[in-house]
DNA sequence: GCAAAAGTGTTCCCCATACACCCATGT
DNA sequence: ACATGGGTGTATGGGGAACACTTTTGC
């Protein structure tokens, strides 16, 4: 038995892929090898098929593109306006994924011909994926202010000048060290190693480890980790 | 030209009700006359047609039950496990819509049987629509905490205790009532009227409004409306 | 020995909280 | 006059922000 006289609908997943390698965030993005819109990069997309669920797609899309697991992602919003396809009447689903670029360094495919930009400096995108960008970055802000998501971007081993870099990035603002050090540290979410990371200076920065089981303990805790910050609306 | 070998799925939107009634949170349903599921009640739903965005669609779909216009709507999150609707694969976009109760019952279409249930109270639902409320109620916590969203549940003058009431009620605490004011009042965000509303006292309680302009405005500055709050967990 | 980044403590101030009494009025 | 809910001010403490010098080590 079906719905009768009711129209169906194609259903994409947008995946926007962000990354940060300790300078700037990247997004990552495909070049589109076919009409239309041919030469204009896009987001990694695909249909939702028959029997997955749409996390499962987006699971199912970003491993494609990534060869990754495990990667942190949810649901932004769906994006519907009747001709943003001007292909067929079609209805987009963005996740947000953030992923620690060197990871993905390793077990990138390229058969999508994807490449990383800085997100100050993005290509033109097809359909209005502009739009989904814009959204998740104002997202991204939103959120990164309560909660520690950013930690989703490191690799497993951090530094503190390197975590605070992200920080002073994404609100394009300078944060006392000291302030921020303390701050952090006073979460308990982070564990120091012995080890140092000596890439960026002489003298070496610790490297830091999270604590995976506190983090997910504490994940929704609303923090505090931008001080005096404007935070960018949010349809959320 | 089409999309060839993908396929099309049947795409609904769901509305999720929210009013107060000076004591308690309300959700509209509707009673479902017809199989499946019959006798069960549902959120009010309908499917998105070929020419309208999912916004137009659940402003439509709002407007046939409720006669309302000019709701505070948005979106929620996309439903999608394969079987979630027994008759066919549907996709259900939910929408989170906050309404003055008593605008609406002055406007009630009642060719639907709906009926406001207490959310501590809720009758069965067809479908994932239980799962849809529960977050629902868990992000309407979240943002509330935050923003001045609960405003759009309240009628157009409305007094200081009301209003406390409802932040005691959506958090189930007690709030001291002198904090309370000076919080609220610092953001400006109110017009105290000459007239006192004289159900609840003898004495009689000041009216408000809301300052439009300034809520506009200043929505999506982060606030802190409730002290000492676990703030409830939520996938934003 | 010097340049360049990492690390570390203290003071102050503001804001959030806790707390209790008087006011207005209908009965 | 009294009961009921409405309205108001103050004192205290904690946490966020501002702020500068020492340490390490590769060159």
């Amino acid at each position: 038995m079906k719905y009768s006289n009711q129209t169906r609908i194609l259903v994409a997943v947008d995946c926007i892929i962000f990354g940060f390698d300790g300078t700037d965030y990247k997004l990552l993005l495909i070049q589109r090898g076919f009409a239309p819109e041919k030469e204009k990069w896009s987001l990694m997309g695909g249909f939702l098929a028959p029997d997955e669920s749409l996390d499962e797609a987006a699971i199912r899309i970003l491993n494609q593109l990534t060869g990754l697991h495990d990667v942190y992602m949810e649901q932004m919003q769906v994006f519907s306006k009747p001709d943003r396809d001007p292909v067929e009447r079609t209805i987009a689903v963005a996740y947000v994924a953030l992923i620690d670029i060197q990871k993905y360094m390793q077990q990138l495919n390229d058969s999508f011909h994807a490449k990383w930009f800085t997100i100050q400096n993005l290509p033109k995108m097809i359909f209005d994926h502009e739009e989904m960008v814009e959204m998740a970055k104002t997202r991204l802000r939103y959120k990164a202010a309560m909660h520690p998501i950013l930690f989703e971007l490191l690799p497993d081993k951090f530094t503190l000048p390197h975590l605070q870099a992200m920080y002073e990035s994404l609100y394009d603002t300078k944060i006392d060290k000291r302030n921020f050090t303390r701050k952090v540290l006073s979460t308990n979410l982070l564990i120091k190693e012995d080890e140092k990371d000596k890439t960026n200076s002489k003298k070496g920065a610790f490297f830091y480890r999270l604590d995976k089981d506190k983090y997910e303990e504490e994940f929704q805790n609303v923090q505090n980790f931008i001080p005096r910050i404007e935070i960018p609306s949010s349809s959320e």
